[in-house]
RNA sequence: GCCGCCUUAGCUCAGUCGGUAGAGCGGCUCACUCGUAAUGAGCAGGUCGUCGGUUCGAUUCCGACAGGCGGCUCCA
């Protein structure tokens, strides 16, 4: 027995203790409810482990990100171990925490109806008060066979583990102790008996109880791992929580986000809708979302003419040959809609508008002295999603690409590409996203059939792409596998404003298709030289990130956005008369102005501004009309009063030009 | 495409253990003319998603289809 020095960070203190070795971790820490597992040298160990002389222990928050996976990934096998309660034949797939909670797959005969999870619910809670301690035990890939015979997924598990093959992805954010070396959690409840177990890398809580609050959320098929040829099994999605105020606060939070959802405020601000009788995922916009929509429009054009870009026009429609050129059509005819057969050819809907833009660089010879040369368009096309996968307005079967084209030599390439991503940061900044990163997709070499051209160029194409990533200064993120058939890209990942990514702008390095059209330029010295392309989408589709936008601004868009700008509202009808002149004034501004006058109540009429998210509200009654002037309201309730007529529409064409929010 | 759930007035939702339906908001009309988030009264509005089956009778039960929702898979 020798002495160790222990140090216990928790999420605002430090303690130091000195054990005994052989002392369990998970008994050191019980009187430490904030600590839920240590930190063994590099790696990260739960409680239930033996203190080791000479290693350096530290704890791990419960509400620190680490902290968190513990707890839900504890909290799965609390669930698991209830499904097997109550539904003996239940086999169990994987339970890896996620963001915000955690999930676990079940092979049932029956999927789990919402009163199957209340009773789940009820099983856990009582699993949890029963203090059963989570126990790591280390055994090998025949012991393990044998004792989980009855669990055929656990056994395939077994197979890719004890190979070295360990497969992260399964296991979740958990993972990262104990490859290559397998182990099993025994739940050992309060008479020292083994009450249920898994296999799996831990770590874990020192004990149930240490899970203070958890919910089941929902279930859902998921495919056994991950694979749409594979069995579906059920998968039981729930949350766990440090505190019942953080549960709550996060239950809070999902009210929230729904709040913003953009098919809901879509319906509630009269902005668009998707009628049956036009069919799934396409879009009509009404005249408020027009508005946005045109806003949106004529800015980005007017960017993009200011940034060297000739604006061009393109047709819905093509005869198919083109996309076998292009290279399109083999990869992807089952997301193209159907080719229609006239006059001896098969006209298809284009999904794309590169090919088209193509044939504009190709309609006359072209100098080294073009390049770049750049073309953009808002290019309607169509693509035949599958009809799980629609959603809302961002997940459409017809939409607008704001879609661009630079034809540059090689040598141009870099500086184009550097060119377009500060260009697309900007935009996107000036709609009101700014925190951003960067993914660089790739190829993925074991499917060398999913892509073309030579690994040189990909080496090149990947190389050019990487090096201006980097230059920018953002965060760079990996995605093996992601590029397009043609070539590698670039694509910026913006956070809203509750923190959810979306894929934003895309900048892809492609050398196949100016090879399939037979694109040349001449070059100084005379001889004719094939340039690269390289596309660009700065929103992705206009519908998209109209959508992002509605659940970024929660609906409230800034002034310059806003469909109605002005409510004017008079106090009594009889005052009406000099709001009507105040916005016969602001319409010869260019100002978007409504006048309320109904016969509703006054404070009818602010409230239905409120819920409108008008930016601003005049309001005037006889003191106002006397004096030429309005109340000047803004959406968040301040107001000014006596704000002379002048100055009020100053003050509102400031705000619109200026493209701030207020 | 796969699994589960859902579809009743413009919206949000009650309801009918099988006998063709209600509310609130919204709309329209009338009265009220009012100073900062809902004035009052009245009226209109539904082939209960579509098609088929069972039944004397279907909005209700069964089936198919369409659309939606939550996931999975996919997303050039």
């Amino acid at each position: 027995m020798s002495e160790l020095k222990v140090a216990v960070l928790s999420a605002d203190a430090r303690q130091d203790l000195t054990v005994t070795t052989g002392t369990k971790a998970w008994e050191l820490f019980k009187d430490t409810p904030d600590v839920v597992a240590a930190r063994v040298g590099d790696a990260l160990k739960d409680l239930s482990y033996e203190l080791v002389d000479g290693d350096e222990v530290e704890g791990v928050a419960i509400d620190s990100p680490d902290g968190h996976d513990i707890l839900r990934h504890s909290t799965a096998h609390v669930l698991a171990q209830a499904v097997q309660d109550l539904f003996p034949d239940a086999k169990l797939g994987i339970g890896p925490p996620i963001k915000d909670g955690f999930y676990y797959d079940f092979d049932v005969e029956t999927p789990f109806t919402p009163d199957d999870l209340a009773k789940l619910e009820t099983r856990m809670r009582k699993i949890i008060k029963d203090n059963q301690r989570f126990a790591r035990r280390v055994t090998d890939d025949d012991a393990a066979r044998a004792e989980l015979a009855d669990e055929p997924y656990k056994l395939e598990l077994i197979g890719l583990k004890g190979s070295g093959n360990a497969d992260d992805a399964a296991e979740g954010a958990s993972a990262e102790v104990g490859a290559g070396e397998l182990t099993i959690y025994d739940n050992i409840d309060r008479n020292g008996e083994v009450a249920w177990k898994d296999l799996c890398r831990g770590p874990h809580l020192p004990t149930t109880k240490r899970i203070p609050a958890f919910k089941l959320m929902r279930s859902a098929a998921a495919y056994w791992r991950g694979d749409e040829k594979n069995k579906q099994l059920q998968r039981v999605y729930g949350t766990a929580w440090e505190t019942k105020e953080a549960l709550e606060d996060y239950l809070h939070r999902l009210e929230e986000a729904e709040k913003r959802d953009h098919r809901k405020l879509g319906r509630e601000l009269d902005l668009f809708s998707f009628p049956d009788e036009i069919g799934s995922g396409l879009a009509v916009f009404h005249p408020k979302g027009g508005v946005i929509k045109r806003e949106m429009e004529d800015y980005v054009r007017r960017r993009h003419i200011e940034e060297g870009f000739q604006y061009v026009g393109t047709p819905h429609i093509t005869k198919d040959q083109l996309f076998y050129t292009s290279g399109h059509l083999p990869y992807y005819a089952d997301t193209m809609f159907p080719p229609m057969e006239f006059e001896g050819s098969n006209y298809m809907i284009k999904p794309m508008n590169c090919p088209m833009h193509n044939l504009i660089y190709r309609s006359r010879g072209r100098s080294y002295r073009e390049l770049p040369l750049r073309l953009f368009e808002f290019g309607s096309v169509y693509r035949y999603e599958k009809s799980g996968v629609v959603h809302g307005l961002t997940r459409v079967r017809g939409m607008t690409q704001d879609d661009s084209h630079s034809y540059v030599t090689p040598e141009q390439a870099p500086g184009e590409i550097k060119h377009l991503l500060d260009f697309v940061l900007g935009l996107l900044r000036d709609f009101g996203i700014d925190d951003f990163y960067l993914e660089l997709s790739t190829r993925d070499d074991s499917k060398p059939d999913k892509f073309v051209g030579s690994d040189e160029d990909w080496a090149v194409a990947t190389q050019v792409l990487e090096d201006v990533a980097v230059e920018s200064g953002l965060d760079l993120v990996a995605d093996p596998g992601g590029a397009a058939f043609y070539g590698p890209k670039i694509s910026v990942q913006a956070r809203d404003a509750i923190g959810r990514t979306w894929q934003m702008s895309t900048i892809q390095y492609d050398f196949n298709q100016p090879k399939g059209f037979g694109l040349e330029y001449v070059a100084p010295d005379g001889s004719k030289q094939q340039p690269v392309m390289i596309h660009s989408a700065k929103f992705g589709s206009l519908e998209r990130f109209f959508g992002v936008l509605v659940e970024h601004y929660a609906g409230a868009f800034p002034p310059w956005l806003a469909p109605v700008q002005v409510e004017a509202i008079p106090v009594a009808d009889t005052f009406s008369d000099h709001l009507h002149d105040v916005a016969r004034q602001m319409r010869a501004r260019g100002i978007r102005v409504e006048v309320d006058d109904s016969d509703d109540r006054m404070q009818k009429k602010i409230r239905n501004a409120q819920l409108q998210k008008v930016p601003f509200m005049l309001i005037a009654g006889a003191e106002d009309v006397e004096k030429g002037a309005v109340s000047f309201r803004y959406r968040d309730g301040r107001q000014d009063n006596g704000v002379p007529v002048a100055e009020a529409i100053e003050r509102v064409a400031a705000a619109i030009a200026s493209r701030e929010q207020v």
